[in-house]
DNA sequence: TATGAATGAGACTTCATTCAT
DNA sequence: TATGAATGAAGTCTCATTCAT
């Protein structure tokens, strides 16, 4: 792929009034359920203003273009899911793979909600994911996982480590949005959700039993 | 989302004439550089019949619309991917987690070949992802997955066994995927794939020592 | 007959403002236009816009495909047309054989004016012709000419009031519409005008004298 | 309408063969069937050919376009239904308005028999209309109304015979394709028929009363 | 600041007709 | 004579973005 168009996808200006704030609020939660309830084939600038009861006009003046709604709408997502893996993680008042198991848990339950939203948004990925700062946002959640690894298996080499990490948050971040995609009830999330929590711990384990 | 139109996507003319088949394997070849060169978010109609030297009519003598090539353009990915999968499972002369870390090696090396052209096919996922046919053709795939299952824990109860295999499965897919998206150089591919493989084969294993 | 397809044909967006009130009037002039100039085969949404000055995006903005452009010429004609009638046949100052020949009169004339749009309008009609809208339409005259009817033939059953009214609409509409796509002159418009007048008056003159 | 296009419309070459005969012939059955199924939007040369087992190429050797497939389509009907009204108005073994009711119940009816087809030959009625072979057409029936008018109002002026003629032709034609469109069952229709054949009686005798 | 009408490039798809085999 | 693959112009419609008010 060439694509050299590095679009620019931050927000076109800081909304330090109250009212601004108010209103890129609005067109985020307007543009979740554009994307939720269309799909993101039919997620356009008209249908996301028209949601959010503001005119085209406006969702320009706050957001450069398209692709910039959608990442503002991703970054959200993420930092919550973010912070949500970090607090369970760095809780060491519970035993690491307890914790492990919870995370993996939460985590694929947070993507089953809202999975129409979540999907649309992962089809519209391709719109917003060469922007620079998509890649930012990542980091975060990496670190959390290094940690934890890092907290469990403090004999491995750190290449080994991250390299441990990188593939289990792959793994996680990737089965959790198939699960959430494959339109599970409940408990059937909760039973796969499980077996990859299974899963990681036995892999983290065959690292203690060397 | 609402949109749960089923549009067809099977070949539209079988050819039988040598000629024919020339064309839509040229169709087909040119389909898979205009994904990889421009993305899938410019894989039109006219690119591809211009890459492939031939008229938009002709391109539409063959396929019904462009969600058809892009369709055909994965199964046969696909096909070829699960005969490898299949291939190297079902040989019990080699040692089962021998096996297992060969399937997960040679297949996240695949998905890394033609890397551009696959993310490309994977961004137009909801093309043609929706079409019945599309479904159809991931049951080869877990058949062998299961069966390997089956094999090597035949102590497991039926259920669970499906569930670590399409858990199995999942991960090798999805994460395969965001390998081969990440642009690693063959070394960092395969030291990731053999993390992977380890992961599965702990995650096995710890059914054994139960 | 297959494609029972109801295309929405209503207008898009009910125009409010001055401006758009005048678009969509300048847009149904051109449409006139190019339907006349062009023929019902050659009445494209690109050549309207053209003609009307504006952008096909303009144009699809005031009405959501070019079916509903001709449905509402229809429908501006239809209603001149059925105001005419209306306003004749219930002028109870006028004797009613008279009511009936001027009607007739007064209507195959104003099928003759701007016959060339009339003509091709009706070659187009197989594309707005079905939608429901279309059917609403035709009911005032309707009921106009069943209340005249009604009128003079009081002593006629219902049922065939009904049907020598319908029969009586049907000629009417039929002929006038031969009349004007045959290219008469004004004088033998007016001669074959009253001769379907004498028609009618006759039908109608053979119930009084039962 | 400026339309100065005047397509050769004829067929392209005499089949002296009877093969060539069949051909003809099958290709014109199965653009009936064509046009009845698919409508007149959907009226291509390639479904013809396909529906009468035939390449297009083939099509394109007895009929020099599209049109002329239609042309001659609505040749076969209007001799068939011109021979028919012939026959019946000249039958001076029978009542003059007898004669006159039969033919109108007769003509309406047969209009009604194969409505769909018809339907879709109008709808198409654009397509062929414009060529010069297609005037031709009409003429045999209007002599033979023409004639009858003359045989029961000998004493009417010629000019003004020939307007009570083509006045009620018109209306006959024009009601009757009014009422095969209706979609009505067969007494429904032989009603209208009846009620349309006492008008154009009622219409006549006025003369003989003067 | 807000509005929303206007723009027009560009995507998909169909189909009449030709012509090499 | 028959075939049917190939052509490409033409048509419909959408949508990101701008800019006059």
């Amino acid at each position: 792929m060439t694509s050299p168009r590095k679009p620019r996808i931050s927000t076109r200006k800081e909304p330090k009034q109250t009212r601004s704030r108010q209103l890129v609020s609005d067109i985020l939660i307007a543009a979740g359920r554009v994307l939720a309830r269309e799909g993101a084939h039919r997620f356009t600038a008209a249908r996301v203003a028209e949601e959010a009861g503001v005119s085209v006009g406006s969702l320009y003046q706050y957001f450069p273009n398209k692709e910039a709604i959608l990442f503002r709408l991703q970054s959200e997502e993420w930092e919550r899911t973010s912070g949500l893996l970090t607090n369970i993680l760095s809780d060491k008042s519970v035993a690491p793979f307890e914790r492990l198991r919870s995370v993996v848990l939460e985590f694929v339950r947070s993507e089953c909600e809202e999975a129409d939203m979540r999907n649309a948004l992962d089809d519209a990925a391709p719109l917003y994911r060469d922007a620079p700062e998509s890649q930012e946002i990542h980091k975060a959640g990496t670190r959390s996982a290094r940690a934890f690894i890092e907290e469990i298996l403090p004999h491995v080499a750190e290449p080994e480590r991250i390299l441990v990490a990188d593939i289990t948050m792959m793994s996680l971040k990737a089965v959790g949005k198939q699960i959430s995609e494959a339109g599970f009830v409940p408990d059937e999330v909760d039973l796969r959700a499980r077996a990859l929590g299974d899963m990681f711990c036995a892999y983290l384990q065959s690292f203690m039993n060397q």
